[in-house]
DNA sequence: ATAATATATCGACAGATGTCAATGTATTTA
DNA sequence: TAAATACATTGACATCTGTCGATATATTAT
């Protein structure tokens, strides 16, 4: 039969707090977008900065083909956390406000631990 | 010579404060292990009870196979965001005080716009 | 109109990731 | 000791992802 078991005397779960299945992938996009070291390094980049910076300042300051750095913009745009402009021949990219509120969500963890 | 121009009267980045590494790393594998809605909802799971559940009602509850839940638990272990424990043939997991802020520092900004 | 330029998109490719069936490991029970 | 059980690990496979070179698009300057 093989009946799967239980501790003994255990366990009836609560049930999980029910979500959406659009803000799940709403979660799981930002987390997503934020799980390459070049997209985290080109969101501190942008939410060190007082307004938007040019897509040529990213691209000179990585080590990545501008194909590579347009791409990760784009994730980025795509989960909502930056907003993409344009003047001329110029992009310029900025953190959205959830943007920000992302990227110190994940950061703020190591701050309760050591510096740096 | 195709040289990369600038904006006109534009654009000196600030630089970014610096990360070292390790934390940039730390940032990722966490970023990393909640980017698969799986494991998100493992981790929302875990989240709401109050002490730590044995990995046989994780398994009932999602609709994968043993191995897949054990190897999801495992990432989220690592990344920090999970404690095990074993106790005979059980294995627990309980939420890490980390894996919380983690969770909360994403689904958090659903909650400034919608309700769910 | 033509040339030059900044950025986006496309196509290709190697490596990472999610998944499962099969098997291994450790523990309890008979 | 042998059988049963819970969970972990392994191996294989399809899909996804990061990357680049080549090309396309849009804008400005000549």
């Amino acid at each position: 039969m093989a009946a799967r078991l239980k501790p003994a005397g255990c366990c009836t779960p609560k049930a999980i707090k029910p979500m959406s299945r659009r803000n799940l992938e709403k979660v799981v996009s930002v987390a997503k977008a934020l799980s390459d070291p070049n997209r985290v390094e080109m969101m501190r980049m942008l939410a060190g900065q007082e307004g938007p910076l040019c897509a040529c300042d990213i691209i000179e300051h990585f080590d990545l083909s501008q194909p590579t750095v347009s791409h990760h913009l784009k994730i980025l745009k795509e989960a909502g956390l930056l907003r993409g402009s344009r003047n001329g021949l110029w992009a310029f990219y900025e953190v959205e406000p959830e943007g920000i509120g992302a990227l110190e969500g994940l950061t703020g963890l190591l701050d309760k631990r050591a510096a740096t």
